[in-house]
DNA sequence: ACTTTATTGTTCAATATTGAACATTATTGG
DNA sequence: CCAATAATGTTCAATATTGAACAATAAAGT
């Protein structure tokens, strides 16, 4: 049965794609490590960055941003809450969701995190020229469009 | 403060390494769902292919090349073997060791959800030429290098 | 107005993952 | 041969993540 194997390891964007999934994931793991010193987890960071960027957004948003689900919010935000790093205030209009800022600290611990993340993005990609990057990052917007399509399919074909 | 805000969103690399990141992550989470037929998720994808690919390699093998904790091993096999998916058997010449080896089952799944990882990758990737399939791939394993001297630094310095 | 449906967030049980401490077996240095 | 060190796998507690069921509020349909 190599006959498979052999058309499976042979298929180069399989390949390129493999290489693609074990870049990200060697990067997570030692974005992990450089974020320890600050205690925290790439996914507080994903959270600090966007609340950053996108001021007073909703858990759902910020769930759906995340590609994680709304209980993961539900967990994770009264804990970095506790730790003073965001703040949650219940929306006057709409009194179902709560809408999301970082604290003073929380800023704070957001640029140095942010820091972390670009200078360790420099380091590892500095071997890449910039076009080729772009040329990167143009393929990654065309499979993520792509990817949102398979979703969408699998969600209305439920 | 939005000075340094402008500054880490205009790092070109930065946002190219982010649409990367997002691309894996969706990739991960379509795959997910569409594993979810065979019942299996993609930690056991990877140790069925790998496994496919390397019969007799050991549990410590395994985990270095997945990048994962030997604990996580030693839950994970496990339940794969009482599943009738794996089989381990102890080295003769070194009794610490255990030897893994896909059942006739595994095979058979792994071949299955390979299937559905390659078709999945290639819808996805078809919209992207293998010219520029390859290249990325490149610079992934030029980012693959420097990450695994990032490693290799903390480590040392430790 | 009122009933139904949808949205937002929470809770809970199930599952996954990790690192540290540990037991067993190999290897190395004397 | 023996003691010290290293390697392999396991266990356990801590933490994360998910999906389903739920409660509260809003929106839509009648």
């Amino acid at each position: 049965m190599n006959k498979n194997q052999a058309l499976v390891w042979d298929h180069p964007r399989f390949r390129s794609w493999i290489a693609v999934a074990r870049a990200c994931q060697l990067m997570q793991t030692v974005l992990t490590r450089e974020l320890s010193e600050l205690d925290i987890k790439p996914p507080h960071l994903d959270i600090l960055v966007n609340l950053y960027r996108f001021e007073g957004i909703s858990q759902q948003e910020l769930a759906r941003k995340l590609l994680v689900g709304r209980s993961n919010m539900s967990m994770t935000l009264p804990q970095m809450e506790k730790r003073g790093l965001v703040e949650r205030r219940g929306d006057t209009k709409d009194k179902r969701v709560l809408r999301l800022f970082l604290t003073e600290e929380g800023r704070a611990v957001a640029e140095e995190a942010m820091a972390i993340q670009t200078g360790l993005i420099e380091r590892t990609l500095s071997s890449t020229p910039i076009e080729q990057c772009h040329a990167m990052a143009e393929s990654m917007e065309k499979i993520i469009l792509a990817l949102h399509a398979e979703m969408a399919d699998e969600t209305e074909s439920a």
